[in-house]
DNA sequence: CTTATATACGCCCTGCGTAGTCCTATTTGA
DNA sequence: TCAAATAGGACTACGCAGGGCGTATATAAG
């Protein structure tokens, strides 16, 4: 309950790295190795979060990943959102589809969390990758 | 990922609903039915709220619940940890046992973690359930 | 004292999402 | 041509949320 995933954690942690190393290009090994993070699972964290352009990726032999943009332009609320790749919200009704929720229509506290849903995003936008370093 | 569980929301819901009957007393059979929330569901979420001191059970006949405490002074925080029973954290690292974590010793962002955890304890704890209403 | 209406509480089942493994294809530098 | 790297699909194992069911206990009312 209201736990962020493994994959987030994990992509948090191979960006941050990368910056710590002055955006020098890195790869899945090393970073899975360093962090002991299951191989396969970061690498498709960063197959994610090169679709999402928050890393660039370079095949192939002495290929690797770099940041797409400085530390200082990606949330932690981008990071979580491309790795998702759907809308986090705190209940049904601020994802995909609403209406799927059991007690949507007889629901009094859609907007209630409405507010914290805002705050929440909020606390995600504000804290910079540039933060973690 | 970073949901409420149904058993918040249905705690939630229960609770505003007997603030807006000006704390008479409610029955599970009558909120169930009025929300459209399973009723065996809801009954524990009940005797967890009753637990932790935010309502107040009567049993027997012409039995039922009413708020333990005004409205204002009850949060949405209190309820979560009430019903979860457990301490809720955005990582294992803020829960029960966080030695637990795969990542424990080589995670390099416990701390920028922390202060999202601590942030997102702010929001819940400052809403009331008196601003449901 | 009996009955109807409540809460209290434990056991179990099911479905879904998370996490992880395995395997193959493709790209590219040396 | 080979080795090192990303790209990505298929599959499995596991835990937990959500819900259903059965039974015990308390109590107001007739």
């Amino acid at each position: 309950m209201l736990k962020l995933s493994k994959k987030v954690e994990y992509g948090l942690i191979a960006i941050r790295h990368i910056a710590s190393v002055n955006n020098h290009i890195s790869t899945v090994k090393e970073i899975s190795e360093k962090y002991i993070i299951p191989v396969d699972v970061l690498a498709k964290v960063m197959q994610k979060l090169t679709k999402g352009k928050i890393i660039i990726s370079y095949q192939g032999a002495m290929g690797g990943y770099t940041l797409a943009r400085k530390a200082e332009e990606i949330s932690v609320m981008d990071v979580i959102s491309v790795i998702e790749g759907t809308q986090v919200g705190i209940a049904q009704c601020f994802s995909e589809v609403p209406e799927n929720c059991s007690i949507y229509t007889n629901c009094t506290i859609k907007n209630p969390l409405g507010k914290i849903q805002h705050n929440l995003e909020h606390v995600f936008s504000s804290m910079k990758v540039s933060e973690i370093i």
